[in-house]
DNA sequence: GCATAAAGTGCATTAAAAGGCACTATTTAA
DNA sequence: TTAAATAGTGCCTTTTAATGCACTTTATGC
């Protein structure tokens, strides 16, 4: 999962919970620019930024193995 | 997955693969003091860094729902 | 249209991540 | 046990994430 694509993740899932930044910023323990920045794709936040917002949202981040060649 | 098991899960395949953490920094380009740092549970590392890691170990993060109730 | 809400940006501060280097501790193999 | 390899820590610097506040820009609804 690309960064972008993590990052679209979060803002699809909280646009769908119908929450706004604001209150999944407060929700969540992470500052509302925090939250800005991050949806609007700047920076690099840290895990535990994601995961705070991930939580909130009912989600939560994985490690698994990348599917080398899929060999469709 | 939690900080931990995330941390445990990267260095886990680390050792797996027969990898030092020296050649590892090399390969991902993380810094072997940032690479310590996060296997020895200390801190809290960028999205980049995990990545970066996650992907010469062959893994990739990802975000999926939690399972609310497994009910099991 | 206009008002309001929600999202995005600029600027500044504080805290902490990333990193290098040297040293210590621990593990591993001879 | 001893030497070498690997992992962990302390100290320090540079970069940048996290944050607040105020302002601009976009949606959204009436």
């Amino acid at each position: 999962m690309h960064f972008e694509e993590l990052i679209a993740t979060i803002k699809i899932r909280r646009q769908t919970m119908q929450v706004t930044q604001e209150t999944l910023a407060e929700l969540s323990g992470v500052g509302l620019r925090t939250l800005k920045q991050f949806e609007s794709g700047k920076g690099n936040p840290t895990l535990l930024t994601v995961q705070k917002l991930a939580d909130v949202l009912g989600m939560e981040l994985c490690l698994k193995l990348k599917n080398i060649t899929p060999d469709k």
